[in-house]
DNA sequence: AGGGATTGAGAAAACGCTTTCTCACTATCG
DNA sequence: CGATAGTGAGAAAGCGTTTTCTCAATCCCT
């Protein structure tokens, strides 16, 4: 009496018919249950492959109430660094026969909460990368989205994993290397006005600075592409910076890609570093000096916090009454669940030195 | 007397007992079916609202036997390429209120089979980005993956739209490019084994050795990545060719940076070419001359046919008898349903000079 | 004012699977 | 040899929706 008369699909029950047995007890035999009579087994499993038969994984996700697949939630596909992180975390996710559902918010702050929620709804949990929407929007959000895990973002009152790479002290590293080679004059093409990763590089210029009073660090509006640093060559000639610190590799590839065009030498007269590390830094010219951040394994390990999320979320069993779902709190119930210490994960990125920074020239180059 | 008693959630028996109508009427309410009173329906969406009701995905997709999901599967997910594909497919496909899952097969061609069919039975539709398999394989498989789009392959007798670029002209304009330059000592630095796209690359090497037989192709084993063209400097050098052909950016790539560490001068010396045109080949030193193959379209015209096929398979009423699932043959049933000309669409691309190339110099390049 | 057409909403079946509950049957022990 | 524990498999409930079916109430027209 459906709407199509079965969906032409093989389902349990022609197996169980060809079989001549119960649908439960195929049910039982797909799913490795072994108190199933041997010779009836095998009777089941022939059935099943004669017809071809595979589960079909919605009407299982609706009876087991899970789904074996995650969300992430990403600014930009685009980006090289969340392109790394999604394979990590696919990789790794893979491993454990989970999928990854993908989403792109195109930088568009509004609409992550919308696409997260409605991820996460066809999931068993959510990576939230490098989300560009408020603090306060965030600690909404947190809650209903459960089983979910941070990166470069973290929350105060959700338990949620958090994994951060310390900016901040990667970009003091890298001005302290172009100090080291004799600079000082610098220049910083920061990034994406939105994005939460920036905010930390220039908190790190800012304690640099402090640190350094007779170092000039040129402020440079930016983004987070090879365009940015192509069109920001006149800004940075004009700026008089000898050492030019970018807010990544894109950024800093397009830089070098521009001032080559303008006969600068890289590193002769001006020395330019990037951010990140991906994996064309080391097949530029000149080879990118930059921070090396461990993207990949960054994924992996968003990977590893959210099975544990998942799987301890699986144990408990929910003593709260269920009788009442009146109040309009319910999203909240779960949120310390898995009351794991929220410390988030940090990482250290590690100064890559290469071709692209040396030594200051002795008068700054050419105007 | 399920396992656990109701998922916590709000489910829609919660927002009928507040609105205090039935389930079906809330379910009216929630699909914008006009056939209820305005008074209640306001009724229900505010209790929809108070209680935060979001309709559960997997019931949904259960009911309506449709997931609003596609999948893709990639041999690798770094690639450059697939991730351009990817994201055109998966904006595209937002467009139209898609979500895309991702399976990356390793290159692993065994895998592909398993992780394809996985994929499609939790999806609406499956699109197979340049497959390892064979061609037997594929057309064995293809009928059990019916809404199906291929990209880089096509089958015979399964009416799957295909999308694919025409590599074997390509490599041949490229070719055509060098020896118009005066090079005639060619060399191919080729593609992973078991790809279908260095196939066609090959056999337009093939057409251009017999349209100029005074020129010389010297062919390299190679693969995909930048590490590939770094290690086959040595190779590039001894075979004596002042034009090179690479099997794709990435080892263009790597082959420049290897050249300008042993002191090459690229085009003085030796002339280098790509393949793909991604993102990064105009900012590389010197800038590469590729083909550009519109890569991001490819993904989003796969998109196109791929709802073209899942609206096409909608509306035909399965005239096919329900009553029998005795053969085994099951899985061709709706193999022509969509039964377009399945002619698959080329993109032809395009020549892009930049600085990678140049006249050959009068004596090859230093031994 | 009475009867057929229309509207609106509830009951229940269906989607495809898992799992509890239940019971018939066989093996074991006193 | 009869009572009891144990084993294996079927019936049915449940997961959260949608949609058909059904029926009561309202409306309009003669």
């Amino acid at each position: 009496m459906g709407r199509r008369s079965a969906t032409g699909r093989i389902g349990i029950a022609d197996v169980a018919k060809l079989a001549g047995v119960s649908l439960a007890t195929v049910s039982r035999v797909m799913n490795g249950n072994f108190t199933v009579d041997a010779e009836i087994a095998a009777r089941v499993r022939a059935a099943a492959t004669e017809l071809r038969y595979q589960p079909n994984p919605v009407g299982r996700s609706l009876a087991l109430g899970k789904t074996d697949t995650i969300g992430i939630v990403v600014p930009d596909l685009s980006n090289p660094t969340f392109q790394a992180i999604l394979r990590g975390l696919s990789m790794a996710a893979a491993q454990d026969g989970y999928r990854v559902l993908i989403a792109d918010s195109s930088e568009v702050s509004s609409e992550e909460a919308i696409l997260a929620g409605e991820a996460r709804r066809r999931c068993d949990g959510l990576v939230l990368c490098a989300p560009r929407m408020s603090d306060a929007e965030l600690a909404e959000l947190a809650p209903s989205l459960q089983p979910l895990v941070l990166i470069n973002r973290s929350t105060e009152n959700t338990a949620s994993p958090s994994l951060m790479v310390d900016y901040a002290k990667g970009i003091q590293d890298l001005a302290d290397h172009l100090v080291g080679l004799g600079h000082t004059r610098l220049a910083f093409l920061s990034g994406p006005p939105r994005s939460a990763s920036n905010k930390l590089r220039l908190a790190g210029l800012e304690r640099f600075r402090e640190a350094n009073p007779g170092i000039d660090v040129h402020m440079l509006p930016g983004g987070s592409s090879f365009e940015v640093g192509h069109q920001a060559v006149d800004a940075v000639l004009s700026s008089g910076a000898t050492g030019v610190l970018t807010f990544n590799d894109l950024v800093a590839m397009g830089l070098l890609s521009g001032l080559h065009e303008h006969g600068v030498n890289v590193p002769g007269d001006i020395s330019v570093t990037g951010f990140d590390d991906i994996s064309f830094a080391r097949y530029t010219t000149p080879t990118l000096t930059t921070m090396t951040v461990p993207i990949t394994e960054l994924g992996e390990q968003a990977w590893q916090r959210m099975i544990e999320t998942i799987r301890s979320a699986r144990l408990p069993a929910p003593t709260a009454t269920t009788a009442a779902p009146l109040a309009a709190s319910a999203a909240v119930e779960d949120a310390d669940d898995g009351a794991r210490a929220p410390l988030p994960t940090i990482f250290h990125p590690k100064l890559t030195v290469r071709g692209s920074t040396g030594p200051a020239a002795v008068h700054p180059g050419p105007q």
